[in-house]
DNA sequence: AATGAATGAGACTTCATTCAT
DNA sequence: GATGAATGAAGTCTCATTCAT
């Protein structure tokens, strides 16, 4: 089956990269993020080996002088650190900032998180393969995502101590504040960058005012 | 690669049974059928047709009687009404109920419909898909799930004009209301049936508190 | 593979002809021709019982009632006496017809022959399968064309006794008389119809010259 | 169908050798010489890639690294240089020769040509695949064929240009000359090697009878 | 570290043929 | 006699992986 001539701009043209010769660190750390493109894009099974390679610019048997496997290379993608969401804080209090400024702030990052092509292909590999490989899925999901989730709890715990935020019960469960991000970014997976704008902004509209109803006091 | 040892029990070893004839309706229904499980949870490169026959009792070439191609499967699949997420009413207005007993029906419904396989393998087919395919699953968000979500909204919208729910910025935009249930879904396929019992819970509990705390007044 | 688009007309549409119940020999004689035409243009291996069937507007187990197998057909085919080149008589001798008006009637008849579509079939059946099936062309070649040759030269021998013709090494042997129009029959094969029939005229205007002046005396 | 027992000697057994690596050159040309032994003696449609492959002595996959499909090696074989049908010269004058000896010259070659096996495979397959594709095969006829008979003119010419032979309707068409010679050629296909040997002399003999009597004086 | 020919396994698809209706 | 669903075998092609250079 062909794939859909639409298919998001950031898996087009595996295009042979010039021969050279690198570090292990930097190839290997090259032939990661190539692969998340392609894993991503069609999913682990339908990736293949010489795409990878040749958007690195190897060969299938120079890139296997770096992993072991297809399969390694999945494993490791899920493991590092790269896989983390994002390290920048999303809730970052500021000396005297409003509620609405903290809220903006907020907004501003987590949006422009999801518009990253990078977080969209990991977050469409990890649903992909929750289906064929529940467990390191889970396994990401313990050792990358909690640790994550613990940092953006711990940002929100803090706007709350310097008094920006009110104790509650919204501010308790970060993720909850988040859900409707979650839903913009599963509607610029479904519907397409392109597509989806006006929706994404009505979200994100609507998620300002629910933070700011739900923070509100 | 070897999938997971723990992949989830909807996707095990299909019985071969006995040479059966049977009307095209009923093969080709059995077929899609089975093809959602497959190609749910390893994707549509990674399932195979013979899995998908074997799943219906059939052979690969009983099958091709019914459909042209993989492919032509994974279209019809995606068009076939069954992928509409519901028809039945998730916001459903009764005479003389109060605010509380509305919300809670409300989320009975939904977080039932999430913890459906068959949802489950519909919403990740659609996420996986929509890196190989994104044409093909833009299609279905305009011609199954706009309908569907206009549907929703209409319950909604009555539920206001009967007075059990105000008319805000909240009740006018069914989807951030909704937005908790797909961060349950999210976790749901991330963590698994069973480990994500608990999660589901409070993200349950917040939703209550939050749609209690956005429709008050 | 797709063959060329400009497949000879003879092969095109194997469009469905309406259902109809027929005597079994007029069935038979039906299967045999439409194979005879699917054969020829592609070959026993690439001829199809589906197709053969769809020209006679049967279905593939409609068929398999007439004849047990594909090869089956492929026998009877070669036995037929259809396959006989052909009955009409190519040397005839007229009273008082001159050496040119013989030989002029003589090449109406071969070039109008290797001109059928039929006979250009055969042939090309005949020469494929002599790779694949040597010993059922052989026995073709000795129990239809050999007698079909003994005729030939019977005609030509009669035309020798009336006179018309002289008693050489040229008139008791035919084929060697018949050689040019072999080579025009290859030719209208590599060439196509449209294409060969300038080439054509001109051995036929050689091959006239050649039997006046092989015939002469 | 299985073909006959009896098929050509050619087309036998190929013996499975280990791994060996060769360069593309040497591979490209043993699978062109491969294909046509097997495209010759079951047509296109019957040759399978697999047999090809063993024949060389490699796995399909091996194949498959040197041409892109069957179809490009069918491409290939019939834009080669060796599907000329040959390059000695035919006609051949010699000082002081007769026209007996020119004439017996000639007649070696030819019939020498045409028990050639890979000759007698040419022939066929270019036969065959008219069918199949003729846009191929008249290609094959303008780019290939033509030349070569343009070479065998000029040589019958200078063989006239020396007094040789003289000047007539018969040597300005080389190929009206040769016309027995490919009775012959087709008398081998259909009867086979064993069973032609007489007809072929037969043929022989007539030809060369014919050539003497349009070339004399 | 890198290459490119080679491999074995397996995927999609087609086809001659059967069988219950 | 005819049908259409079903089958088993086989064919083309792809892919992860190996190995000699």
């Amino acid at each position: 089956m062909e794939a859909d001539q639409t298919a998001s701009k950031a898996h087009q043209a595996p295009a042979r990269i010039k021969r050279t010769r690198l570090s292990p660190e930097v190839r290997r750390q090259q032939i990661l993020d190539a692969a998340l493109v392609e894993f991503s894009a069609i999913g682990f099974e339908g990736a293949t080996v010489e795409k990878i390679a040749q958007r690195v610019g190897l060969t299938k048997a120079g890139l296997y002088a770096h992993f072991k496997s297809k399969d390694a290379i999945f494993d490791e993608l899920l493991a590092s650190t790269m896989f983390s969401p994002t390290s920048a804080s999303h809730w970052q209090w500021s000396e005297g900032a409003s509620l609405e400024e903290t809220v903006d702030r907020y907004l501003d990052r987590v949006y422009s998180f999801i518009g990253n092509p990078k977080a969209q292909a990991i977050f469409r590999l990890l649903i992909s393969e929750s289906g064929r490989s529940p467990e390191r899925v889970r396994r990401w999901h313990e050792q990358i995502f909690q640790p994550h989730a613990l940092r953006r709890q711990g940002e929100l715990d803090e706007c709350v101590a310097k008094g920006v935020l009110p104790e509650n019960d919204f501010s308790r469960k970060f993720s909850l504040a988040s859900a409707p991000a979650l839903l913009a970014l599963v509607t610029l997976l479904l519907v397409g960058e392109q597509g989806a704008e006006d929706e994404i902004a009505k979200i994100r509209e609507g998620h300002r005012l629910m933070l700011l109803t739900l923070f509100s006091k």
